[in-house]
DNA sequence: GTCAGGGCTCCCCCAGGGGGAGGGTCAAAG
DNA sequence: CTTTGACCCTCCCCCTGGGGGAGCCCTGAC
């Protein structure tokens, strides 16, 4: 009886081994042609080559397996093309972290790091034209572009000019749970009212202050700094950090001009 | 008592999970200043989040944890930074292999694609002048370039020309176990020998060939398309792979235009 | 009929975490 | 000084995408 290709054969013809074949198939990802019922042997066909071989591509690309069947039970092109668009948008985000990375770590390993100077002060109460939101924070980036562009307009049309910097509100939680709550604002005396814009007012607060220098890949290390300041000086956090933008994208293409004012609200303990 | 921060505190200053800190501590990466012998509670150290923040870098380069280990276990700076240049290269590797899978991917999903036409033909006894090797498939495209040159300057001292374009011999168990004999060879009357380049003599066979258009990075198609037509025909593979360089990168820099004959020794079968 | 090579299932292992159970601790508030 | 709630501990199972190996059955060429 003519069957067709054991597994080792196919194995051999695509260069995926035994091992995997049998999890694509547990998978359903890739099906045998032929499952004898009483032995359990795989057949697979010839017809299955180009498959395995487009399989093959999506795991090199890091493809789950899940999207991968996905992508093979669509029959539609555009909802494939989607699908697969998205994966490579995930790629290219993963590229771009890793770029971060690799910046961020030659600045941190840089043998003649400057020690961040933390400062404490007293910031007096500030009305500003915000946008709030509930954000994840991998959508920080682009959310608080929206925001700024949206209170610029409002400004604009108003007729008004901001008092100081642009700068934002993170609550905590946007930093141990990815999520939470965010303020995106302009100071400005008298405040507009347009669409998502409103006016705020930011409590007067003591703030332990750092200015972060450069593009943000590496932020966390002057907030660690923060943290350091804040622990040995028995102090604690109260309420959402601040940043200042006092020099940012809208100022300066170059991002190593960038300044970043952080501030965060504290008090002191009994310790 | 004041002891350190507690593995929250530190947590929330270095952006690490509570459970990553101590696996990271389990895993020797990052022991807590101080651990409490009676409750087991783990208490940081403010001089240890620059470490945390080194150790997160390395992390999102996905450096794996015994290298981050190693890594700050070396004092030295040079040894350090062979260590990082080498987890960099990888990386370098791993996007080479993303960017060729997209490429490929690609190709293999345009709608158009052309069957692949295989052929059989009986080839005849062929000297050639060869450097033969055992090897990994990963290291083959440097070796393949090294052994290349050397016959290359091997012909040219003894004033010989090429009767035909360079090739390759690869024993099977290459594809399968990533490691087998590989041999390159440039076609000629009277080979030469010198270093490790030796007169060798490639047999007569009969052939299923076919040839690959393009870069190689999707040459497995090719070699799917022969799987397929060998066992279609009930024909078996005996004997090492042949590739001919028809067009390769030392007549064109554009890997469009490469084309590769790709030979398998097959006989009939009983089937 | 024999026998090697190859197929099958099942279980354990890896990294680098996440989720949750069950129980002990710490520190601020009453 | 006690309570209480937040925090910490260990331990176990889960995830993905495989690899290694044990123990047993099947196929096909001679």
């Amino acid at each position: 009886m003519h069957r067709g290709l054991t597994i080792g054969d196919f194995s051999r013809i695509t260069h995926l081994s035994v091992r995997t074949l049998r999890r694509y198939h547990e998978a359903g990802l890739l099906e045998p042609e032929e499952v004898d019922p009483y032995t359990g042997y795989r057949y697979y066909s010839t017809a299955q080559v180009p498959t395995a071989q487009v399989i093959r591509r999506f795991r090199e690309l890091g493809m789950p397996l899940r999207e991968i069947r996905e992508v093979l039970a669509t029959a539609d092109p555009d909802a494939r093309a989607a699908l697969i668009g998205r994966h490579l948008a995930r790629l290219e985000d993963e590229l771009d972290r890793t770029r971060a990375a690799v910046t961020s770590l030659r600045r941190l390993l840089e043998p003649a790091v400057p020690p961040i100077e933390v400062e404490l002060r007293v910031e007096p109460t500030t009305t500003v034209a915000a946008v709030r939101a509930t954000i994840d924070l991998k959508e920080a980036n682009a959310w608080y572009g929206g925001a700024m562009e949206e209170i610029d307009r409002a400004l604009h049309t108003a007729g008004l000019t901001p008092s100081g910097p642009p700068g934002g509100l993170y609550g905590n939680e946007l930093f141990t749970e990815e999520r939470g709550d965010a303020v995106v604002f302009v100071p400005v005396a008298d405040p507009p009212a347009a669409g998502r814009v409103h006016p705020f007012v930011i409590p007067a607060a003591e703030l332990a202050v750092t200015v972060h220098r450069g593009p943000h890949d590496d932020i966390d290390v002057s907030y660690g700094a923060l943290g350091t300041y804040v622990t040995e000086h028995t102090l604690a956090v109260a309420g959402p950090v601040r940043e200042n933008y006092l020099v940012g994208p809208r100022d300066t293409d170059n991002p190593d001009a960038w300044r970043t004012e952080i501030g965060w609200p504290v008090f002191r303990t009994t310790g």
